[in-house]
DNA sequence: ACAACGCATAGATGTTTGTCAATATTTATT
DNA sequence: AATAAATATTGACAAACATCTATGCGTTGT
């Protein structure tokens, strides 16, 4: 089960419309945290909890420059993710040593 | 906000390892719920409430046949998840007039 | 008709999550 | 040095979630 935990945490990263918003605006590129924050009705600390969320999971990267922090999204991860998502969707190598018994469909 | 809510509840489908697992197995082809229960470690109505997750999203569709129930990957929700998914990570028409104010980036 | 089986639903419970107010930290400005 | 601004951290709390036990419902086979 652990085999999963990667492509959960990515999951869980956008398991939320905030995060999904803020994951849009910065596939426009480089944002700065103040400006995500306008365009929400959110406190900054509830943001800052997101980004968190965002940046653990590598699909977002933090830039500090001066009190600033400009976030992007990390677009080798954004593949890794996509990578991840079509892998668990389609059909695999042990689809074709099948076997079935009644209600007894082994997938091994 | 609404925007997001098919994103979201589609990702959320999938952020559960179990429900990862269960869409992985189904990626092979139609599998009966007794069959996906074998393999796990939950209880009956633990994998029931799962399913029932994972079909109101539309990614899983339930065929039922005699006393059993066959669950199968909709491959066209997969799809259109995968363009979301696209298309939330991915440079849109808006990137292209953004003004720079200073932090005031705006991308309308 | 009755018992057994596969699955769903209801209700309870502990855990995780999203949010906020308050506070700390770091950097820039005066 | 003092103040202000941008962000992070802490602690609290309610809502959402995963899981279980118990039970209900439809189907199959005796």
């Amino acid at each position: 089960m652990e085999k999963y935990s990667t492509g959960v945490r990515l999951f869980k990263a956008l398991a939320d419309p905030g995060r999904l918003m803020i994951v849009d605006m910065l596939s426009c590129g480089e944002l700065c945290a103040c400006v995500i924050l306008k365009k929400f009705d959110i406190t900054q600390p509830t943001l800052s909890h997101h980004m968190k969320i965002l940046c653990d999971c590598g699909l977002v990267k933090g830039r500090k420059e001066g009190k600033w922090i400009y976030y992007s999204l990390d677009k080798t991860v954004v593949d890794d993710f996509k990578a991840i998502l079509t892998e668990i969707t389609s059909a695999k190598v042990c689809c074709s040593r099948r076997e079935e018994v009644c209600c007894e469909v082994i997938c091994r």
